[in-house]
RNA sequence: GCUGCUGUAGCUCAGCUGGUAGAGCACAUCCUUGGUAAGGAUGAGGUCAUGGGUUCGAGUCCCAUCAGCAGCUCCA
């Protein structure tokens, strides 16, 4: 084979022997840096120091380049490098893989990848792992880093590989050299003492560069991400370089879990949510409702100035609302269950739902029409011997003329329903509907996340009625919206998603053309929006395409906040029409936009993001007047009116307690601003202005505090975000470990 | 919904191999009347998530239910 040329990072050029691995030159460079190598990129890739060079030139086909393209650049990663530590991760996945199989009978693997914040592997096992057992894994892995055995790769073609598996008795692996390698020619393995890996690493030299190691949580997941499959153990951990990081990561967990909007909610009496009103369905507490309230009065003149018209319409709908938008046959199982204005309702829900699935058989069947019977039904028209499809129908028919209602889901098809109400012409468009609509959906249990995924949410929501040619303008106009609030919160760190429909899926309602529209309307604006983002196919709403605000909790995990989504599908649904200037009827197009998404999820997320600090235009309290002894109470009060005639929300701590005492609590409780008053301001006037940020502002005139702490409310001013140390982390791991 | 873990005072938690509940903070009352992050004393507060079971005896052991947490799956 021919030799390969390569290029260091300083320019230097070297040329070697195909046979020549990375970490061959790294030792000709010098031992220091021999023995700190983890990987080298070469050629953009990241592959095993340990890999000759011409495997990787051109060798195996899946590298880029090839040395006719000149020299390749290589790059020699240590522990400094990013990208280094997501290998060393790697290899720890394998090094407790290896303590699991060493430890426990019977385990087959599955797949074993880093993350953001180390690494897990997927294990199907008959005992169950528990954290107790942690330790003892943990003490093993820590053997086998002693032993610093290398990791040696070694490819063998499709029925090789296929026979090596079975004879370890890997299934899994077995199974996804089939299906999901199917087209693989030949696949990498890698050894390490007596544990072999199907893997396409690449993996650090030996086990003794892991330095610090640490199992975190084990759970359930599924073989392949589908829930009706096998249910998996999977092993989370983390591994580092160097103690000292291991230590700052956990730190960072640590105060992760102090910024968690559930535990400041409840420490700072935000929101509460219990068991008596019932999972995911918060209590906004008089704190909480402050600062919604403030969101709310802040989108609402914002709506008005920009041509929204509000709107309301009520929490319940006839199901057959939700039948004509589609809602309710597509979420039926995330819905709260149909209130039923006959008592036989239920019952013939439940019927048509077992003819709908076909496990209704004709025992069921006869005593269903026996029930029926007892409830005062008649149904002359159902006949066992026809299709499901026309006893459905009898069913439908009797469930149409009795009352069906569903608490609603969403605002859509009332707001359609709103527009439909009025004869609408083409001078009227856009029309821009909003309502806070309160809508509610039964999430399975296991979703529920504190304000972050509840069963009943409040909606800004609003939809845009308007013609094809004003979709484009209408549509740059919701993302400039939904980019200004964000922004006036203090949300810099965002990404948009462009979620479109995976075109093998049928789940979508609509034509083809309608969609591509969309779609190809949506990629526009955004391009020429300057935002980043980036294309989801499969993950679109069923009636269309949606661009997604996402934005990052304290731990990294990425929510929808604002979305925008542009639907030609329910106007069709619900026949919606204007007068066009040609006197003819036209069919509008429609835009669902919600910037802030929910406001509990929002609220949720701004906890986390000022880590209960909020700026001072949206503190619950805004003003603490402390007095310095019951002397100056009356004083107090007076101070206490004027800051609420200003518009301030002041409360006073009148306790009988010493005035550091009350600094303490008010800091604690992160009140923006406390007003500290005795005898010397009580005859001056004034006030003793203390900062919760910057501390004690000295004394001033009360008015001249009162115009200080206005202008910032004006401004929205936010002085200070506690920033998250998980801002970055996500999607650092770029590049998936697959096998 | 699935897998695993958890459920003791308003909050954070202790309670050994079963013998009938405890701390700190918060709260109340009293003393103290203070100058920018904790003054002191006293007191009130719990059917140990709920329902069964084992036992002479259950906060502690077993089962079920409910709720919470982590992850998976889902998300209009």
């Amino acid at each position: 084979m021919a030799d390969v040329a390569v290029q260091l990072p300083d320019g230097t050029v070297q040329t070697h022997a195909a046979t020549t691995t990375s970490m061959d030159i790294a030792t000709a460079i010098s031992p220091g840096l021999a023995r700190n190598v983890i990987a080298a990129e070469l050629g953009g890739r990241i592959v095993d120091a340990s890999r000759p060079l011409g495997e990787v030139a051109g060798g195996d086909g899946s590298g880029g380049g090839g040395a006719a393209d000149g020299p390749l650049p290589l790059k020699l990663l240590t522990s400094r490098d990013a990208s280094a530590l997501d290998v060393l991760r790697h290899s720890a996945a394998h090094v407790m893989a290896r303590a699991v199989m060493r430890l426990y009978q019977g385990v087959s693997l599955a797949f074993g990848p880093t993350t953001s914040g180390g690494f897990y592997y997927d294990f199907d096992l008959p005992e169950k792992i528990s954290e107790d057992d942690f330790p003892k894994i943990e003490a093993e892995m820590a053997k086998i880093i002693k032993e610093k055995e290398p990791f040696e790769r070694f490819s063998l073609d499709r029925d090789e590989a296929l026979k090596l598996c079975q004879e370890m008795g890997q299934d899994l692996k077995v199974e996804h050299i089939q299906t999901g390698l199917g087209d693989q020619a030949s696949v990498s393995f890698y050894r390490q003492g007596e544990f072999v890996d199907l893997c396409r690493g690449p993996h650090i030299p030996d086990a003794g560069r892991i330095k610090a190691i640490k199992l975190l949580s084990v759970a359930g997941a599924y073989w392949k991400g589908d829930a009706s499959g096998r249910q998996l153990q999977r092993l989370y951990g983390t591994a580092f370089f160097d103690k000292k990081d291991l230590a700052a990561y956990l730190e960072q967990l640590e105060e992760a879990r102090r910024r968690d909007h559930r535990v400041l909610g409840k420490k700072h009496g935000l929101f509460a949510i219990n068991q008596e009103v019932g999972p995911g369905l918060p209590l906004w507490l008089p704190k909480g409702a402050r600062v919604r309230v403030m969101l709310e009065d802040f989108l609402r003149g914002e709506l008005l100035r920009r041509g929204y018209d509000p709107v309301y319409s009520p929490h319940l709908g006839r199901v057959e609302l939700y039948e004509t938008s589609g809602h309710f046959p597509y979420y039926r199982d995330s819905q709260f269950p149909p209130l039923f204005g006959s008592e036989a309702g239920g019952l013939l829900d439940a019927w048509s739902r077992r003819l709908e699935e076909g496990t209704l058989d004709r025992d069921g069947e006869d005593k269903l029409m026996a029930a029926a019977e007892v409830l005062g039904v008649s149904l002359p028209d159902y006949k066992p011997s026809a299709s499901a499809e026309d006893r459905r129908a009898v069913l439908h028919q009797w469930q149409t003329v009795h009352e069906r209602y569903l608490v609603k889901p969403m605002n859509c098809p009332h707001h359609c329903q709103i527009f439909a109400a009025q004869p609408r012409s083409y001078r009227q468009l856009p029309l821009r509907l909003f309502e806070f609509g309160t809508v509610y959906r039964h999430e399975q249990t296991g979703e529920l996340n504190g304000m972050l995924r509840v069963r009943g949410l409040t909606q800004d929501d609003a939809h845009i009625f308007c013609t094809d040619d004003q979709v484009e303008h209408e549509f740059r106009a919701t993302i400039e919206l939904t980019k200004f609030v964000l922004e006036s919160v203090g949300f810099d760190d965002y990404r948009v998603q462009l979620s479109l429909r995976d075109p093998k899926s049928d789940k979508y309602v609509g034509s083809p053309e309608n969609w591509n529209r969309a779609e190809g309307a949506l990629r526009g604006v955004l391009e020429d929006s300057g935002l980043q983002y980036n294309e989801q196919p499969g993950e679109a709403a069923f009636y269309g395409p949606k661009a997604d605000f996402m934005v990052r909790d304290c731990i990294g995990r990425s929510w929808q906040l604002g979305t925008v989504q542009l639907d030609y599908n329910l106007p069709d649904r619900f026949k919606l029409e204007y007068t066009g200037a040609d006197n003819r009827g036209h069919r509008p197009v429609m835009i669902h936009r919600a910037p802030f998404g929910s406001l509990e999820r929002f609220t949720g997320m701004l906890i986390e993001h000022f880590a209960g600090a909020f700026p001072l235009w949206l503190a619950p309290e805004q003003v603490r007047v402390l007095p310095l002894s019951e002397k100056t109470t009356e004083y107090a009060l007076a101070t206490a009116q004027q800051f609420e005639a200003a518009g301030l929300r002041v409360s006073t701590d009148l306790r009988n307690s010493k005035v550091q005492a009350k600094i303490r609590d008010a800091q604690l409780e992160l009140v923006p601003y406390m007003v500290v008053v005795g005898p010397k301001e009580a005859e001056a006037g004034q006030v003793a202005l203390r900062d919760r940020i910057d501390g004690d502002l000295g004394s001033m005139p009360t008015a001249e505090a009162i115009a200080r702490l206005e202008q910032e409310v004006r401004e929205r001013r936010v002085r200070q975000v506690v920033k998250s140390s998980f801002t970055q982390a996500e999607d650092a791991a770029g590049e998936k470990h697959e096998y």
